[in-house]
DNA sequence: AAGTTAAATGAATAATTATTCAGTTAAAAG
DNA sequence: CTTTTAACTGAATAATTATTCATTTAACTT
């Protein structure tokens, strides 16, 4: 028998960003993606069940390898400031080199095809920043507000940051990065 | 003859807004446009060329109306910190007031519908608010930084804060509404 | 090397959705 | 009150798009 060629679907993934990128949600179609990809449009159907079952795994692929990346080289033994840098970089590099992956999320987040389930495991990836935001509330270092709010200054302006850099065909040096670290971290500080 | 009901552009509009944040632009059809407005889907085509027309219009409706709340009560001659806390409260009082219109051009901005012109005439309406913060920085009363990134931790934190609000049901009394000011403010401050 | 099985193809079909249009209604003009 | 005109309707049609399937291809097994 002939085996599936496993990295068919990294193909499939890949053209659906880069799609979802250019013109959203609305503006794919699965002879479009067949076609980015490479293949036939019956060999999708291989692959996957339909339109819906494909959104939905990329959607879960694209959760899981950003939660992988979020939190890598991050030590909850660190001090508070150490790891909550190594977590804003990891974000923001995230953000900016998955950049079509952002988008996508964000699409999918108002679509039909993505339930509320996924949408809660979306939010759960974020769960390790949330404990160390209120480590840091109660080690005093950041302001004693729902952290909620601590986290909008965070991934808002991370999300803006990627925009820009994207939209706009910045290189983001060190300095830069360091730049926007400093704003994130003088807006929460205590 | 019979004259057009005006009122029922408004209808249209708002159907389509709904609709849109509850499953996004690839969830809309004319169909569930029209059966939302309360018309028949024929009456669409009398008021919009077509759907594409119709998104433009409603793209350019929303940029318009958002940018006349985001400067009003400004007085550029008032100090900078007044200045600045007047528009920040304008928008994020209108993202969360007109939630469904913040979403929709978000969902806009990476469709087949909207052209480059359309987003760079997003952009412009935030022209006084990019001088603002250039007068700021004159003043030295907001760090040296390029203006993009004052503004990205701004609008990116904005933007944020309206989708939890949104998501979390949370009522924003002006005390959260001022704590939030203030990590924006500690953000940019020089 | 022949046989077997599943992947791969892409044109055909099914389903959905955009758009039209013949007929109906309602407001205004005379 | 009648006529006129354009809005309005929603079923019919056109266009697009999802999905299937008969056929071909390629890899593995014996």
């Amino acid at each position: 028998m002939k085996p599936r060629d496993e990295n068919k679907i990294n193909e499939i993934y890949k053209a659906t960003l880069n799609l979802v990128k250019a013109s959203g949600l609305a503006g794919i179609t699965m002879q479009m993606v067949a076609k980015e990809a490479g293949i036939a449009t019956g060999t999708l159907y291989i692959y996957f069940k339909n339109k819906e079952a494909l959104i939905n795994a990329l959607f879960d692929v694209c959760i899981r390898s950003s939660a992988s990346t979020f939190f890598s080289n991050y030590d909850p033994a660190q001090p508070f400031k150490i790891g909550f840098h190594t977590i804003w970089l990891n974000i923001v590099h995230r953000r900016v080199t998955h950049f079509n992956e952002s988008i996508f999320i964000e699409q999918c987040f108002h679509s039909p095809f993505i339930d509320e389930e996924s949408k809660v495991r979306l939010r759960k990836i974020f769960e390790p920043l949330l404990h160390l935001i209120e480590r840091g509330k109660k080690e005093h270092l950041i302001k004693d507000i729902d952290t909620t709010w601590l986290l909008s200054l965070m991934v808002g302006a991370i999300n803006e940051i990627a925009k820009r850099t994207m939209y706009y065909h910045i290189k983001l040096t060190s300095e830069i990065l360091e730049a926007n670290f400093q704003l994130c971290w003088d807006g929460i500080k205590a």
